[in-house]
DNA sequence: TTGAAAGCGCTACCAT
DNA sequence: ATGGTAGCGCTTTCAA
């Protein structure tokens, strides 16, 4: 196959009739030309099917139109839980839809700074990070090297790039009020992994909720998982065993409240008529559990696309900073409470 | 903070006191450079700490180390299988090994050809497309436009791109004749989507193995669900309601064996006593349901690798295509069956 | 083996 | 408002 090599700029240049420099224009910006120039330059394009030529495009502008998507996790976990399908979603829509390129990469861990290498001399215009861990000072490092970089979820108070986070403190706070008012007085927790800001976040809603009301917030009602179901499952044997007086569980997400729903099926307490369960993230997941689970709402799609809207602007403007958004939650009542 | 400007080819080749071109060929082939030369090229790239500039490079070389990776199903279900999680990471790291970048392209429908178009215009060097449905003649239009394509699975028999399919046929094959060694005479089967030819390559396998021992291979004993869980559990309602006699099931892949598996539990046929059940993939789910899944071994991470390597080999020179590789399964006998 | 030079296709700046 | 021109950083002839 003869390779039909694309037209170049000149090509359309030439057959609108006018210069190089007119028919970039009408292609970009856009400002300063005339009616009349820009509809030649427009038919031209049509006519031979123009696309301009990234990598020359890049090479002048020093901006190569692709973000990356660092998602500090495994595989398996990235893969397992519903809330990275929305995020990613989310921000690939809103990607595309600014004609910009998702790199998505999936980094458990940043061994040897390959990826910090990768992110601040390989040309992404900026980066968008997932589920951080307290270690991690990669976002730091980035942004130092002039990479502009937006946070899905908080990082430590050091931190001080842009950021998009759920409301988790809000979240939580409303699922513990919620069980108090059903009459839930041994209220106990499945928390995320404990080096994690969102986990903290979430812990202190529920202890404000608990305080609030006058109850018990000991250290034996707590108990840490990784946010995957099996570990909502150790968790919950762990917490039975401990305290077997408790009639309620705040799960921070919803595969772990899955678990939690199994074990204590299975160590024949009858949810919700001896202990009530609440998650966090209404996913699908939530309404095919047994019985239907009573989560916090946060939208993930929301958040992608926040998260792009808040990089972009410091991507095409380096002097603002990306700043952060708090996005709102709310309680969805099912019938595992 | 003053931008550093990164150090150009021009100011390695100064700082090795050689010419461009001898920098140049340093870096890239290596062929005909006097050791002393390299020598001091290396030293000045360390010192200086340059990278190449991909746009610059891209340019010239018309290539963009860059690899698409087509999923062509919603992010609810890439997200939610195990299967691409393994094939991904396959992908990822065979491709980080050899620095090209992958570009993940999640399209549950290329709706106006707008995928089309960035495959093959806007500059990737390969296109690798996963979990092809009949009607997309995706890969031939892309190949067509010079773009070599290779598949995971195979699509219909008339798309001549490059493919690595796990050995389908062989491994339900396998399940099935395992399900009639157990003395199981009623086996039915829980299908994939009808529109892919993994179904029909399952369905083959399980059609032989059923007429090979001489049994029934009626058409109500066959069911199709869609690959999801959920599908897995309404399809064995139908089975378990149209052949109450069943004493076997094979399932197309692990996570609609655990919806079937709930649906017997909760139909009070016991596994594996009264019904077995098998299902395929041996993701990470097969153990942990209950009882633990007898299933077809595959392995999506060499999927992966092997999608790589034939599409790479068909990048670096475009007269030879793909070719393909097809994988061998194996059973796994767990407590199913 | 090597350096010089010619572009790759584009944007941005310059007079005009 | 517009066309000409100068690179962006690199690979790849081509002579030497």
């Amino acid at each position: 196959m003869p390779v039909p090599s694309r037209p170049t700029l000149e090509d359309v240049a030439a057959r609108a009739g006018v210069g190089r420099g007119t028919a970039s224009r009408v292609i970009n910006g856009g400002a300063r030309v005339s009616a009349r120039a820009r509809q030649a330059v427009e038919d031209a394009i049509a006519e031979l099917g123009y696309v301009p030529n990234r990598a020359a495009r890049a090479l002048v502008t020093r901006r190569t139109d692709a973000i990356a998507l660092v998602i500090a996790e495994s595989e398996e976990r990235v893969f397992g839980e519903p809330f990275f399908a929305g995020v990613v979603r989310g921000i690939g829509t809103t990607l595309a839809a600014r004609d910009k390129q998702l790199i998505l990469l999936i980094a458990p861990a940043d061994r040897g700074g390959h990826l910090e290498d990768y992110l601040t001399r390989q040309h992404v215009d900026g980066v968008l990070l997932l589920s951080l861990h307290d270690d991690a000072d990669l976002p730091a490092r980035v942004q130092a090297r002039g990479v502009p970089v937006v946070l899905g979820g908080r990082a430590t108070e050091s931190i001080t790039t842009g950021y998009v986070d759920a409301d988790n403190t809000q979240g939580a706070r409303l699922a513990v009020e919620h069980l108090i008012e059903r009459g839930r007085r041994v209220v106990a927790t499945i928390a995320g992994p404990a080096d994690m800001q969102v986990t903290r976040h979430r812990l202190a809603g529920y202890r404000t909720a608990l305080t609030a009301a006058g109850l018990d917030v000991a250290d034996d009602l707590v108990e840490h998982g990784d946010f995957g179901r099996d570990s909502g499952e150790a968790a919950m044997r762990v917490l039975l065993e401990r305290r077997p007086d408790l009639d309620a569980v705040f799960c921070a997400n919803d595969p772990m409240a899955a678990g939690a729903l199994k074990v204590l099926r299975e160590a024949g307490r009858s949810v919700p008529e001896e202990v009530s369960v609440v998650g966090f993230d209404d996913s699908a997941l939530a309404e095919s559990t047994h019985p239907p689970l009573t989560t916090v709402h946060q939208s993930p799609e929301e958040m992608g696309v926040a998260m792009v809207e808040l990089l972009l602007a410091a991507v095409d403007d380096p002097s603002v900073d990306p700043g952060s958004r708090l996005l709102p939650t709310h309680l969805v009542v099912r019938e595992s409470s």
